[in-house]
DNA sequence: TGATAATTTGACCGGTTGGTAAACATTACA
DNA sequence: TGTAATGTTTACCAACCGGTCAAATTATCA
């Protein structure tokens, strides 16, 4: 027999899974830092310290790795908003959502990045996905938060709107982490940064979402 | 005489002037879209209405053509920050400074996924422009933001992080506008989903800079 | 152990890509 | 108008890139 890269059907082999997992890491590691097209199957094979054509041997296509990793990196992406729990205290489940995507943020740029490059670029291998699972789950939390501003739980709000902005404001320091270093300057080596912006964002949501008397427009027209 | 691309220091002649801006249109158009090495010459001169190696009668390489659009690009993107008054109404100032980055997300969304791209790849061409021009002005912004809140008008919070998150929010409609799109649904076709998000951002950076006797921490706890 | 299946690699192929050379066309201007 | 400078194109090249093939190597197990 002569390709058991098709062997989906049947039992994996113990080498089967260590080497597929060997080049889904290093699929990762050159994905996210150069995008899809920016990434070749040589540096991949470089990383995961293969040669090319056994990289092939695993994933027939280019486009077979990349959607193989997309496919295994996306679910453990959303779980912090799956966990976004509409029984328990409306600020504290934001506050935690907003700490858990930073954690990632810290934790796991490389998946960020990743598909940050492939939105960026017009997400033309995950269109199916945000327009399916993720449309959906972020349907269900909006209506949480929904529920939780009708309930008089939280200031009113669009919810849509404020997913964007926690997931845009986490992501930043994943995605543009060069630009964020940059700017802090050198003395910001560490993490410390990470511990800055959660200070900071929790704050921010949490003193935004209070529920107040009087809107904030109010404001607006001083000057 | 056969470099007029290197006509750098003589006077350059209509034609150049003109060729050279529709060079570096059509290259907005493709860098925007695939990044740096996910873009092709022949894409741009495609998109420019020329042959390829007309293109590189006026840059001699990709890189330059790269260099030139994003030395171009630069100055008019950070003019939003430029234009932040230290005399003004921090609070005003603030709000026209979301609603400006949130304009400029909406009308030129190729200028921010043309940086956008640059950044996430580790700003390889942009390294210099970070760590110096945008580090400075960044800076001298942060001091106006600080000293607004050391004079109680508004609330005390990490400047670089506020600026960080202004950026992200706004800027998220521009890069991730496939997925904005994709999860608001076919509904949101036109413009809507920026007056919407306007509304949003406005009211939760007002609200969360506002100054308030006790520290939003206590919140925490409760449950 | 031996035979069979699974895994790995070097050599190679066709298409693409950044860039060049040189001939050809057009413009500017004396 | 003539000519020199400027602008444009066709043909081409070498390197790269995704992918194939067949041979070689290693693992599995009767």
């Amino acid at each position: 027999m002569v390709l058991p890269r098709a062997a989906k059907t049947q039992r994996r082999t113990r080498i089967q899974e260590e080497k597929e997992e060997q080049i889904l890491e290093a699929a990762l590691e050159v994905f996210s830092a150069n995008g899809f097209r920016g990434s070749t199957i040589d540096q991949i094979a470089e990383v995961a310290g293969m040669s090319k054509p056994n990289l092939l041997y695993y994933f027939r296509t280019k486009e077979a790795m990349h959607r193989a990793l997309i496919d295994r990196v996306l679910d453990t992406w959303l779980d912090p908003l799956r966990e976004f729990n509409a029984e328990g205290n409306p600020v504290a489940e934001i506050r935690s959502y907003i700490r858990r995507k930073l954690e990632m943020a810290r934790d796991f740029p490389r998946e960020s990045r990743l598909f940050a490059n492939e939105v960026l670029q017009g997400a033309p291998h995950i269109e199916d996905e945000l327009k399916g699972p993720l449309k959906e789950l972020v349907d269900e939390k909006a209506e949480v938060i929904r529920a939780w501003a009708k309930a008089g739980k939280i200031a009113k709000c669009d919810p849509y709107h404020l997913i964007f902005a926690i997931w845009s404001t986490t992501q930043h320091y994943a995605d543009f982490d060069v630009q964020v270093r940059a700017v802090l300057g050198q003395e910001n080596a560490g993490d410390g940064r990470f511990e800055d912006a959660a200070r900071f964002l929790e704050r921010l949501f949490v003193d935004g979402l209070q529920v107040r008397e009087q809107p904030s427009s109010d404001y607006t027209e001083e000057i």
